[in-house]
DNA sequence: TTAGAAAACTAAATCGTTTAAGAAAGCAGC
DNA sequence: GCTGCTTTCTTAAACGATTTAGTTTTCTAA
């Protein structure tokens, strides 16, 4: 049995009424709009005993906003982008604001069918990973003066508000460490994604092994997951073909996990005779063994600085405000396997 | 400069028909409404031609659903609700349903508030991960006639679809795999939370090593995450209290990542020594040294299933439908870590 | 006494759909 | 020419809030 709730209007009629002066004292707009005291009192009172709760898609049609904000990732379930997603979600829910996550697969279509829909549902802002080939879907939302925050990557030929880590300096920091801990042979094994994001790190990478005068070993494997197995070779491969090698450092977690159980699979001994560091850290990092190191992004940091843009963009909806890039610094966190002493060769 | 995007009035203006005969064409409904085959194919010419998308907060409000979907979960970033998640997502997707993630923390007022909030806003239907308490504001819902399935745990005393695993078989045939390879003394850790799910997976240990004619060794640690420097000390003492133990069954894979990390922070091989399986598989447990076995949740299932019951409920919001609650069995994955050749011992 | 301002409230339009109910036009049959 | 059916469309009332533009009443001051 449905029981339909009480609307404003029923509300006005009990009272005795009109359903504007229940919306202003709803609203918490009624001193301002010189309601009388004791009137919103007794509206308020009202309100109180029946638990009233306003239809908000009712409102939303009326305002044009909904107090939802969309989190488009690649992947909800990837680990890095979940934990940020958590905490957007503890932030949004402290200023009454929903968080509607979703997954882009890195797929440009998707994607815009998923902005096309969450257009007309009217949600108050865009946090997006953006995957290659959306730019003028984003465009679009700019000028419908929808806020978009864009995460993890950027989009070339576009001013936007941008939240990035500092992909050059990190991977620069992890080389510097390892080759402070005396590395001479350090691999990088990176994917074939071309997005700013990874030709940072290969480009920090790069410049610190020459600056110190060090050969560099580059691995590139394919980004498809489905081809797990060719990736396992071609480490095998690289590992033999490059018997001087006596560190790795991989340049995303996804491939450090991976990478971890290929070349324990080459030889059980192997990953505590390499030094080894990987960009992004993992839960899994602090108990394998040995321990790994790693250059970690700060989630917490990046969903504060996301939200501290997303909430203000809403807020000054009209006005025109700078366009800010947001550029963090990870850390870096050292643990068994990047330090010489600990390693067996 | 928002340019308003064109609503059906305007459309109807411009073709010098009604909205009426416009929201028929567009719902499809213009053969079954009598509307003449020229008429159509002009209005759906049109709606192509200025690539018409209908405002879904307006539809919302008139029709009273909102192809919203819910998943209320402990944690979002928890590694086995979003993998779950992230399938819904896909099916939702597939079925022109969006859907809403969000946390409970287990805190019944949290997820009191959250329900009430997306009531409000008309979502179509609720997959939750119950934390205790709720009972009521489920029972309102149902009420409401809103399409509630359960996930994971149940609440007592109160019919509803649900799709859950089946703990007690699990954790038997997990205890039953070391019995079988030759353990004797095996503890089973496990957390102080009086869910029947925790309860189960106790009993299921209990009643096979029983069976077996074994000791039963039980730790039982607090759920609290900030209390883990008390877990590593209660598993330290444990182990020291009881030198006979030859196997370690973890009650959940929150348990295990953290107990793994605290055994080999005990005594380097003590991880290679123990027969270790764990409930719930994890990605990390395929790249350990050794790898660990477990007893996996059957995620893929398990979303299909909540999606199949969810659909439905919704398709057949009017009907009085018989309450399923299906219990899924999960899958024993054997690796290196509880084959009794593989332990030291 | 009265103009004018301030205070306290309300009527009604609006957001953009859906849909029940009704109307106009055409046609058959008597 | 009237009645009764179809066929084809339209009018207008929802849905439940917000908000603009009033209206009425009371107060103030000359």
């Amino acid at each position: 049995m449905k029981k339909k709730r009480p609307s404003l209007r029923d509300i006005a009629e009990v009272l005795n009424v009109s359903t504007t002066t229940v919306s202003f004292v709803l609203n918490g707009k009624g001193e301002e709009k010189k309601i009388s005291k004791q009137l919103i009192e007794r509206v308020e009172n009202y309100l109180k005993e029946i638990d009233y709760k306003p239809n908000l898609i009712a409102r939303s049609l009326r305002t044009g906003n909904s107090h939802i904000i969309v989190f488009m990732v690649e992947d909800v379930s990837n680990h890095f982008f979940s934990k940020v997603g958590r905490i957007i979600e503890d932030i949004s829910y402290k200023h009454d604001y929903r968080v509607l996550f979703c997954s882009t697969e890195n797929d440009a279509k998707r994607t815009r069918e998923h902005i096309e829909v969450f257009k007309e549902r009217q949600v108050d802002g865009f946090i997006i990973v953006p995957p290659p080939g959306i730019k003028e879907a984003v465009e679009d939302l700019q000028q419908n003066g929808t806020p978009v925050v864009l995460f993890d990557r950027k989009i070339e030929g576009i001013e936007i508000d941008s939240v990035l880590l500092n992909n050059y300096e990190g991977s620069r920091n992890a080389t510097l460490h390892l080759i402070e801990q005396g590395f001479k042979n350090i691999a990088f094994i990176t994917i074939d994604l071309n997005q700013n994001q990874m030709l940072d790190r290969l480009a920090g990478y790069r410049a610190t092994v020459k600056e110190a005068g060090l050969t560099e070993y580059i691995l590139t494997l394919p980004y498809d997951p489905d081809r797990a197995s060719d990736s396992r070779k071609k480490i095998q491969e690289f590992i033999a073909a490059h018997p001087q090698l006596d560190s790795i450092f991989f340049a995303t977690n996804y491939l450090s996990q991976s990478g971890l159980k290929t070349l324990h699979q080459i030889d059980s001994n192997l990953v505590s005779n390499l030094g080894i560091i990987s960009f992004d850290d993992s839960y899994f990092f602090e108990m394998y063994a040995p321990t790994i190191s790693a250059y970690a992004q700060p989630i917490e940091l990046m969903a504060k600085e996301l939200m501290r843009l997303m909430l203000d963009r809403i807020q000054k909806k009209n006005e025109a405000l700078n366009v800010e890039e947001v550029n963090l610094d990870g850390e870096l966190i050292i643990r068994e396997s990047s330090l010489k002493k600990y390693t067996r060769l």
